[in-house]
RNA sequence: ACUCGGGUGGUGGAACUGGUAGACACGCAGGACUUAAAAUCCUGUUCGCUGUAAGGCGAGUGUGGGUUCAACUCCCAUCCCGAGUACCA
């Protein structure tokens, strides 16, 4: 009897969804887990070898918390909002819903395959209004919640109007506009629509104009990544800033408990560092100087006022809106000159390109408050007018890129730290003493920049400031495919839609093209946008981002169905957190903050009992592409193997192809690497390849072969490198592809694949199959009593096994699962109390194989099931593994030169005495007594001599 | 430019708290079985020198230093590769 994994697999897929065996329920008396994948947008190019690598991780773990008795939950469903479905529509006219439902069927067949053992009952669609309207609910939340910083955290706007009632704001700065000062009388004499514009002023969701990317000639807002050069991506159009009305979530009056939260989980400290980055907090001053001959004076923040007199210079983001005011009339040429050039400049070009410094002089100097110095001011586009306050003061003792600013336009340079600068490069310590600086001589400069601010504060030239990078986040689209947004502009104010009303369905619309002045296609829809019943009301058209279905999808699986409320509070309490995530680094800033800032605010409201989604991340690592090359003569057909490119030519060869060297030059054409045996390329299938572009082609061969050119890419379909996993399954099984996906390096790593260690592993499972099955003999099994070898196997496997799978170690669990059944082998161990427990521990990397085996045995185990009662998972016995003795390395002066075996109860004395005897270290010792002896018990022994 | 990862045999990787570097696999080479192939099994496989052999000696985890009885592991410097980024004052 062979192993079939083909028959298997199916028979067992098959059963698992007829009797939903992975179907989880919320009431159980067992202890909760949640093992969570990020979920993917369902892309028209299907599952690539890439994306199982953590799903395949995350049913490990979910299998094995099930074998030790936990009530698992392991949900998996789909991001199916999304822009590449809508510019599908857009050329094809196809609606975005049946692509992605089409798309959808495509993934869930090739997830199938796999095996996973998710409860595809509590599966959710971002894009179904039975989840959107939920999406839409939350909104409705947030946009009526204030943030309220004395009690830190998100009130409904009905305890604001009690307090405007009641005090005005003079104890709440108004977070969207800090002019905004009223009395509770004032308060009650504003009209409604003054009322409603200060109440958005407070909204955590709230509406305020914000620039886009708006392309002209296509009529349309593009997203960054359609903008390329400062030119549309598709026609090369030209792009430029236009303010639009924008919705945003307020999500800086959040950042200190994102940043406080950061603590209280499990994520990676590079997470937590990208994250920390991005929410950017830091403590410093914002101060005034007066200008010369102006009566406007220019505010800068700097986190280091203590370099007060350190300051050489001024440099001002060049859209300072003083910049046009101050500059003087012999400076103007030069500064419109270089505004224009700035204009021309991406954001990205600005921000990437470091090595050219750029700058022009305004011809105005302000003046430093303490020693009355003038100071030029400069533009440069290293300073961005969104953060701080657009302008810094340049210390070019203390900051590199004032340093080399100040070297580029021959600026002077004053040294307030003495020894500490050496002319040569700036030092940014806190920990000189200050010289040259007035009343902070001979104060180190960290204790220094508290005395500086107290001084500024005392003079009313400055105050104490902290700064976040982080913007508040935007949070529409002019694009179709996307929640609406649940509110009616009516006379300029924004009225949400009752949670009765909801969901707010998407129309079906004619066409996928832009509104009249940029606005989204929904705007097309009169009969939609225009509401009979209220004159002058009108819907809003944009519709929202991508990241606001996956903010809490995590909360739907809990309770997916409820029909009255996203979750229920008590299905949230018991599955509470999310124990174990797992997915790619590449949302670090974005869907992990937004889900976070999400969570707090249903945990504000009192909707949800934790304020943190995730308990502990993990990041797998992403799967690069392999390319392949092949190497063509320029404007020939004649290709050349990689190793041969500006060799020597044979007459057969100059003769066949007309060529008389091989160094002329040569084009680099990606080729499939499905018909490229490791290096080597298949001539016959190329010459095929494309419908026969290739079908002349001539080869310059290398011995025979054609050998490839190798590169290590994105994963990508344009570049011919990606792998379906449905080769591989259907080719080997899915046993085999998950412990290979598993067994080719630790998760968190990225790695270029390459299927050709699979036979490895499939070895491996039918080196498992023949320790129950011969393929001549048939059944080898038995019920023998194990020897004290076979279980010493067998227990320093479940050991292992189980260390590696809490640590997420999955590699080198394969790597055991070999060597334990590489030994039972050789043992020819055969024993049904041995392989019993073998398959259980083998069966959350291999289910299928695992489940077949242990129906066979007659087991009364399911590993696919578990018991209903607790954990069936094999227990370690660490009796079975004692020694009474090690075989120790012996090193001399660290150099292993032979191995003694030593009872393990051995003393220093006895080791140095058994040690002493030995015959290669008597060689090496040369007659000469040793220095010293080094014992570390069960490790190794070291002469040193 | 900054931040975070990472450099170990022909290849993927292992070595978890400093304690036998190269587990496990791929590949390769040789052999057994077979008419042949597949499958399976066995042997070898870091490099160099040496030995008929068992073995021995030396080098060796990007590079150069350092700490230590002992360094892939810790410290300093440096080079290279990958990923991310919003030049954040």
């Amino acid at each position: 009897m062979e192993y079939r994994f083909n028959e298997i697999e199916q028979k067992w897929q098959g059963k698992w969804k007829e009797n939903k065996v992975y179907r989880v329920s919320n009431d159980s008396s067992k202890p909760k887990y949640y093992v969570l994948d990020m979920f993917p947008y369902p892309s028209g190019a299907g599952l690539h070898v890439g994306h199982p690598m953590g799903y395949i991780a995350s049913d490990i773990y979910s299998r094995y918390k099930r074998l030790k008795g936990f009530n698992v939950l392991h949900p998996m469903g789909y991001d199916s909002f999304g822009l590449p479905a809508e510019q599908y529509a857009l050329e094809t006219g196809q609606h975005p819903s049946v692509t992605t439902e089409k798309n959808i069927s495509t993934f869930r067949g090739q997830l199938d395959k796999i095996g996973f053992s998710y409860d595809w009952d509590r599966e959710v669609r971002t894009s179904e209004p039975d989840y959107y309207r939920w999406t839409q609910w939350i909104f409705l939340q947030i946009f009526d919640s204030w943030y309220n910083r004395i009690s830190n955290k998100a009130e409904r706007i009905a305890s604001l109007l009690k307090i405007f009632e009641s005090e005005g704001n003079k104890h709440h700065v108004c977070p969207g506009d800090k002019a905004y000062q009223f009395s509770a009388e004032q308060w009650k004499l504003f009209t409604d629509k003054e009322k409603q514009e200060i109440l958005m002023e407070y909204r955590l969701s709230f509406s305020a104009y914000g620039e886009v990317n708006w392309c002209e000639a296509l009529g349309t807002v593009l997203a960054n990544d359609e903008v390329v050069n400062g030119v549309s991506e598709r026609g090369g159009h030209l792009v430029e800033k236009k303010k639009m009305r924008q919705w945003y979530l307020r999500i800086t009056e959040y950042a200190d408990r994102l940043l406080e939260g950061l603590e209280r989980i499990e994520f990676s400290d590079a997470m937590k560092e990208m994250q920390k980055n991005w929410i950017g907090k830091s403590q410093g001053a914002e101060m005034d100087f007066a200008i010369k001959n102006f009566s406007t004076p220019l505010r800068v923040y700097t986190t280091r006022p203590d370099t007060i007199y350190g300051v050489d210079f001024m440099v001002v983001a060049p859209e300072h809106e003083l910049v046009s005011q101050i500059t003087s009339a012999n400076q103007k040429d030069e500064i419109e000159k270089y505004l224009t050039y700035v204009k021309s400049r991406s954001e990205r070009e600005r921000l990437a390109e470091v090595k050219q410094i750029t700058g022009c002089f305004t011809g105005a100097y302000a003046i430093n408050p303490f020693d009355g110095r003038e100071i030029p001011i400069w533009i440069a586009e290293y300073v961005l007018a969104g953060y701080g306050t657009g302008a810094i003061m340049a210390v070019p003792c203390g900051d590199q890129r004032d340093f080399g600013f100040a070297r580029h336009f021959n600026i002077p340079i004053t040294n307030i730290i003495g020894e500490h600068f050496t002319g040569e490069a700036a030092n940014p310590t806190k920990e000189a003493i200050l010289h040259h600086s007035g009343f902070l001589n001979g104060l180190m400069m960290k204790d220094a920049i508290g005395v500086a601010i107290n001084k500024l504060e005392e003079m009313g030239i400055g105050t104490r400031k902290v700064n976040f990078r982080m913007r508040d986040a935007g949070f529409s689209r002019q694009r179709y495919w996307g929640e609406p947004f649940p509110i009616i502009w009516s006379d300029g104010i924004a009225l949400p839609l009752d949670a009765a009303e909801l969901p707010l369905e998407l129309p079906h619309v004619a066409t996928y093209g832009p509104g009249p002045d940029g606005e989204g296609p929904l705007a097309n829809i009169s009969d939609w946008v225009n509401l009979q019943d209220k004159k002058s009301a009108r819907r809003e058209t944009s519709t929202m981002p991508g990241y606001a279905g996956s903010s809490w999808y995590f909360l739907r699986y809990m309770d997916p169905k409820n029909q009255n409320a996203f979750c229920d509070k008590k299905a949230s309490d018991y599955w509470g957190q999310v124990d174990i995530y797992i997915g790619g680094t590449e949302h670090a800033v974005g869907h992990l903050l937004y889900s976070r800032m999400w969570t707090k605010i249903l945990f504000d409201l009192g909707y949800i009992g934790h304020d943190e989604p995730f308990k502990k991340l993990l990041n797998q690592g992403m799967i690069q592409g392999s390319s392949r090359f092949v190497f063509r003569v320029r404007n020939t057909n004649i290709f050349l193997s990689s190793n041969r490119i500006g060799t020597a030519m044979s007459e057969d060869e100059k003769s066949s192809t007309g060529l008389t060297s091989l160094s002329s030059e040569v084009d680099q054409i990606h080729v499939d690497v499905n018909m490229v045996d490791g290096v080597e390329l298949d001539l016959e299938q190329f010459k095929k390849w494309k419908n026969g572009e290739f079908a002349a082609a001539q080869f310059i061969l290398d011995q025979g072969k054609y050998i490839c050119g190798v590169e290590t890419e994105k994963m990508s379909k344009s570049k011919y490198n990606t792998v379906n996993p449905d080769v591989l399954v259907d080719k080997f099984g899915a046993d085999t592809f998950r412990m290979y996906e598993m067994f080719l390096g630790p998760v968190e790593q990225s790695k270029p694949w390459d299927s050709k260690g699979i036979e490895g592993v499939h070895r491996f499972l039918r080196k498992l199959w023949r320790l129950f099955y011969d393929d001549l003999k048939g059944k080898v099994w038995n019920d023998e009593k194990p020897t004290d070898a076979e279980l010493k196997v067998l227990h320093r496997t479940i050991k292992k096994i189980e260390e590696d799978t809490e640590r997420f170690s999955f590699n080198t669990a394969v790597s055991s699962f070999m060597i334990c059944v590489n030994e039972l082998a050789e043992m020819k161990c055969h024993k049904k109390e041995i392989l019993e427990p073998l398959l259980l521990l083998l069966s959350p990397y291999a289910p299928h194989i695992s489940e077949e085996l242990c129906s066979l045995l007659g087991s009364t185990i399911s590993p696919a099931l578990g018991d209903s009662k607790g954990s069936v998972y094999p227990v370690f016995n660490p009796a079975l593994l004692v020694e009474s003795s090690k075989e120790y390395p012996v090193s001399i002066n660290g150099k292993v030169r032979t191995n003694i075996v030593i009872s393990l109860d051995a003393s220093q004395a006895d080791v140095e005495q058994i040690i002493l005897q030995n015959e290669v270290i008597q060689k090496w010792l040369e007659g000469n007594a040793p220095k010293k002896i080094i014992y570390v018990k069960n490790k190794m022994v070291n002469v040193v001599i």
